[in-house]
DNA sequence: ATAAAAATAGAACGAGCGTTCGATTTATTA
DNA sequence: TAATAAATCGAACGCTCGTTCTATTTTTAT
């Protein structure tokens, strides 16, 4: 069996669009990881985990199985989660269950695929602009919309890493320290360009990163009150709002004075 | 019984001394949660579940359960450490741990009202200064030089919240929020004054909180390699190092331009 | 409509969990 | 030093967990 880190090839036929991105409904046109299509993908890219054949099965259960997940272990965390609270949840047995997946663990292993594939994807959007300060605008952009599209993935995968293999754990830290290197990449380079004026490239670089995670990881912070049904106008607006103040800041950080 | 919410007096009789704070060693001689007096500090305030009467035994033996509770569950989690993994890394019974506790939760919330109360004094050290920067410049101090003391204690805190009792989780969150409350005011408070210039003063101040909490979160970040034993110089360094930045970049984002 | 294949159901299993409790050892007191 | 109290021990209990497995139902193909 393939283990499931081996199976990322985020390349494999996802087209993420190549525009400037400047709002939340034109990321949505593009976006790959959301709605039916997104399970789908989990679908095809678990095909040796999940025994269920039929697609019309598995997509459906697939995104019953997850939509659960989330639900439960937001609040008490997917060790105290038993497959009989995922049974009770979802309407399924614990033999549909076990048809999509072969252990437990295998839940928690799927959504990190997902969020590394959404990483992935961010970092190729970034590379896609030309200016210095459009990468780093882009991909703090890209990144706010992916992880808002994607928020309780995101956020399962930060506080339940422990449940995954060992292998999997490095690379999820790996990721984002990527992230970070990434950012202060870029800014090093406006600084050798003369653009940018700082003495602590990492810092703001990390200063950055950990802005982003609040955003999916505090959803109750009156920054960006995470109601359940808000309206896309809503929801465009905060996030306008949010990467204008990171975008903001980093200008004073690293071009003011 | 009372519960570990309702015991929480942090004025009760621990002193922090009232110097302006410039290094990690002035902390080290004043803060009171270090040591064996910590755990002396742990059982008087859990007297109501501790069954172990004579202090001699309960200090020795609720160091022992703590410091395997943060060596074992930082890798695999509150919910997966069974009380037979922390039989075994203390060399206690079970007959022992339990006349120190009386369910496995309480261990959790041993270690957040320690960690209620170490916020507590950071919130109290912050008011003795006199000049609105200096508020803010001794508020991080204290809280990098308290959450390095007590790294294992917040970093728990964190990850393992949903582990406690509804009441603590809301607790817990509620701590957050007026750690970004108390910065926001004593920034707006310099604004007013003229001494700052902000158009987002939440914002500033939620960077500052996210800041300080990816010190203790994050200590595999090269920002700062935590090694087993560290030299106190070492540790003053890397920590002076950090909280210059912060404070750098809180100065940059209040008083430039 | 019938036969084959796939999906679903839920009872059953063994392991490991948190917790309890009486026996035993260690410490304190008179 | 004897008597009492406190601390420690670890086997035992009941329960819930992840997982398996066979019978049944539903879907698909002929």
């Amino acid at each position: 069996m393939t283990s499931t880190l081996e199976i990322i090839q985020p390349s494999a036929g996802l087209d993420i669009g190549s525009t400037e991105l400047t709002s939340l409904t034109s990321f949505i046109e593009t976006f790959p990881l959301q709605g039916e299509s997104l399970y789908s993908i989990v679908f095809k890219r678990n095909s040796d985990i999940v025994q269920t054949q039929k697609a019309r099965f598995a997509v459906v259960n697939l995104e019953k199985i997850l939509t659960a997940t989330f639900a439960v272990s937001a609040t008490s965390g997917f060790d105290r989660m038993s497959l009989r609270d995922l049974s009770r949840q979802t309407g399924m047995s614990m033999g549909s269950i076990y048809s999509c997946i072969s252990k437990k663990e295998d839940i928690a292993s799927m959504i990190a695929d997902i969020v590394r594939l959404s990483s992935e994807l961010t970092r190729q959007h970034a590379m896609q602009s030309d200016s210095i300060w459009s990468k780093i605008e882009q991909s703090i952009r890209f990144h706010l919309y992916a992880s808002t599209l994607l928020q309780p993935w995101y956020f399962f995968l930060y506080f339940e890493t422990r449940c995954l293999p060992q292998e999997q754990q490095r690379e999820s830290k790996k990721i984002e320290l990527d992230g970070i290197k990434s950012f202060e990449a870029q800014i090093q380079d406006g600084v050798d360009a003369g653009e940018f004026h700082t003495n602590d490239a990492r810092m703001v670089a990390n200063t950055i990163v950990v802005l982003l995670e609040d955003w999916y990881l505090k959803p109750w912070k009156t920054l960006s009150p995470w109601k359940a049904n808000i309206s896309i106008e809503q929801q465009e607006k905060q996030i306008n709002n949010y990467s204008q103040s990171i975008i903001e800041l980093v200008r004073k950080l690293l071009v003011d004075s």
